[in-house]
DNA sequence: ATGCCGGGTGGAACCCGA
């Protein structure tokens, strides 16, 4: 069972690089962010004709997620239940059975708030968000709910996870209180599971379009994977596919995927 | 050069992202 993240910076500017990557590497489950498009304005047909079924959480320009599957899956939630108030679409939560795992999966799928500039209401909005989800998510860990979060977090966890600390001192995704969120999930049992399982350093799933971050070398990691234990326990493999962002007009993320 | 690029929107010397 493979799954994969993806920032596809607009469905419809990035329609082909996905049906590519489909192609290639047949994911069963695909978590996608930044769709900058209404749920009216989805692809649906290109992708049902790869044999998917589609679950969308759209919005007219910004933000907006989906989660393509080739088994049908439900949505339990298209916002954070302890943020209803959230006008912006950046979740979808889902429910997955694999035999085995005893208890059905939490599959979340979310598009983290950037936060920048950190002295406004922006990167108020992303603390408040983060600080909103936790309480969600934690309050499920509690329970032993065994979990998978995939998406943009905006989050670099560490400074080993971007390209020029000094650069990023004052960035929102590298900010002491956006870190100190993070590490609540981590602290409560959840797995990093690209720190933990992919080896070297430079791990990156971000290269930005300015001052040619990609043909530089300068990315960030803030794409990932959290799992519960019981998931992190059966885990085959995690792999950043560098690929798709080396292709012409791509999107500056690139897909991370793990297998179980 | 985070005034750099590349999306969307609407018809902008605009907005957004990270």
């Amino acid at each position: 069972m493979k799954l994969t993240t993806w920032n596809v910076n607009s469905i419809n500017a990035r329609i082909e690089h996905l049906e590519k990557l489909i192609k290639k590497d047949k994911s069963d489950i695909y978590f996608l962010q930044e769709l900058k498009c209404t749920n009216d304005n989805f692809p649906y047909d290109v992708i049902k004709n790869l044999g998917y079924e589609i679950i969308v959480n759209g919005q007219k320009a910004w933000n907006g997620v989906a989660i393509l599957s080739k088994k049908k899956l439900e949505i339990i939630n298209d916002k954070i239940p302890t943020f209803k108030e959230d006008e912006n679409s950046r979740i979808l939560e889902t429910e997955l059975k694999l035999p085995q795992i005893k208890n059905k999966i939490k599959l979340f799928n979310i598009y983290l708030p950037n936060g920048n500039p950190i002295e406004t209401e922006k990167f108020k909005y992303k603390i408040d968000w983060m600080k909103k989800f936790n309480e969600y998510v934690l309050d499920l860990c509690k329970r032993n709910t065994p979990i998978i979060i995939g998406g943009d977090f905006n989050v670099i966890p560490s400074d080993e996870d971007v390209y020029s600390p000094e650069n990023y001192k004052n960035d929102a995704c590298a900010h002491p209180l956006t870190r100190e969120q993070y590490r609540k999930l981590i602290n409560s049992g959840f797995t990093d599971t690209v720190k933990y399982f992919v080896e070297g350093k430079t791990n990156w799933t971000f290269w930005g379009y300015r001052g040619g971050g990609w043909q530089k070398g300068n990315g960030l990691r803030i794409d990932h994977f959290l799992t519960t234990s019981e998931i992190t326990d059966i885990i085959k493999s995690v792999t950043i596919n560098r690929e798709p962002r080396g292709w012409e007009k791509a999107s500056d993320h690139t897909p991370v995927t793990i297998e179980i």
